[in-house]
DNA sequence: GAGTGGTCTAGACCACGCC
DNA sequence: GCGTGGTCTAGACCACTCG
């Protein structure tokens, strides 16, 4: 029976758990500790470096690994398909597409993309449903001279973030999330009262530097996006 | 000159990124890997694990690695202070106490923290400015239970956001975010308009299983969380 | 059964950061 | 300088899972 590293960071962490260790506190080095659990010096470092991926403790050359004062965590979200997030909410998934036009990057997305204005666009609104329900309405831009092939596909049995994930990969990311007024429009596809605050992401994705696609996802009224840490 | 666990992730990215490896092909076994990249196999597998638990290559016992079809990439927000997020931004940072006031826990509370709806609370409602501007009210329960000490502190100087970094850990977090409507005094505070959609975070810790305390934080009008992924 | 990844060992060298 | 963590090596055994 070794001692594994899963071992060793549980044993650290009910430590800092029951008051043992406090925020602050030096721990041994790692040779020490390798000689008190008795096993190799990797395993302890596998251990001590997993709890600084987790933020758990602090390490310095020559100083040493400290609890952290106050465990800095971040919180992770997982971007799913919209198809997946309504069948794990246990609702039928269904999609329509509202409207498709092939036109130019208007400004904001020119600025935010770093496309010129005259670059041809796809521009898709699509709304997707859980159950009857309105869920979640997206308004898409499709950069065609990233992407030529997306022309020719009809987004009216499947939505295009599924057709994007299988076709393009993609390099950058940004995302944001914000809160907006519902316009009539989109009050009247989400079923929701005009004016009514609503939740919104908005994404973007490059490849080696070429825009690829631009999306906002308006979620229905009262959405929210939860994570534990 | 040996070969690293970085540069061999840097590799294989650089294979993924200009099409040499594909969505779902088969890399070589870590010996084989091993054998071509001239390093030891420990080698390898720290540059592959790290692959996997970035969500770029999927790996199975016997079947072998494989890069992920579609990068199952997750966005991470760090929570940061409010002081910290108000001076990143290049604004001078100001706190105010606009209320304070101990009391029963109601019910909504009680019932996201399994506390009884007797039990004591400290709530607080405070104001972050950015320079001169609002920049988040914040709406703060914290559980007398738990945390007695947090009667004899006047929240004047300091939030209770840094008081309690300081004072307290906690195993177990939840936060949520969502969008809500400026009610009167919140638009008031915010410098905004009642109605306005304003973007909101909640977050509930526990320190084993015991409620420590419950926040709600609303951001003034226009406010977008973003990250790069 | 056999091949793959998962982990541990004992030892080594190095880079960083205090003193 | 010198102690700490960061990394690499060569070898070993094991656990899972596919055929």
């Amino acid at each position: 029976m070794t001692v594994t590293y899963r071992e060793i960071k549980a044993d650290i962490l009910s430590k800092i758990s029951d008051g043992r260790l406090k925020p602050g506190a030096l721990l041994p080095s790692e040779i020490e500790l390798a000689e008190s659990y008795v096993c190799a010096r990797a395993t302890v470092n596998r251990a001590m470096r997993e709890l600084t991926e987790e933020g758990i403790v602090e390490r310095k050359r020559k100083a040493g690994t400290r609890v952290r004062m106050s465990p800095l965590r971040e919180a992770r979200f997982e971007i799913p398909v919209v198809r997946k997030e309504i069948e794990a909410l246990g609702a039928a998934y269904a999609y329509r597409l509202i409207a498709r036009e092939e036109t130019t990057a208007p400004g904001w997305l020119g600025a935010r993309f770093e496309v010129a204005e005259t670059a041809p666009v796809l521009h898709l609104t699509c709304l997707h449903f859980a159950g009857a329900e309105p869920y979640q309405l997206e308004d898409r831009w499709i950069n065609l001279e990233a992407l030529p092939e997306a022309a020719a596909v009809d987004f009216e049995g499947r939505g295009p973030n599924e057709w994007l994930l299988e076709t393009v990969p993609y390099t950058d990311a940004e995302i944001s999330f914000s809160a907006t007024h519902a316009e009539a429009d989109m009050a009247r596809h989400l079923g929701c009262q005009p004016g009514d605050a609503l939740f919104q992401a908005e994404r973007a994705t490059w490849w080696q530097g070429q825009a690829i696609t631009h999306v906002r996802l308006v979620f229905r009224r009262g959405h929210r996006m939860t994570t534990r840490y």
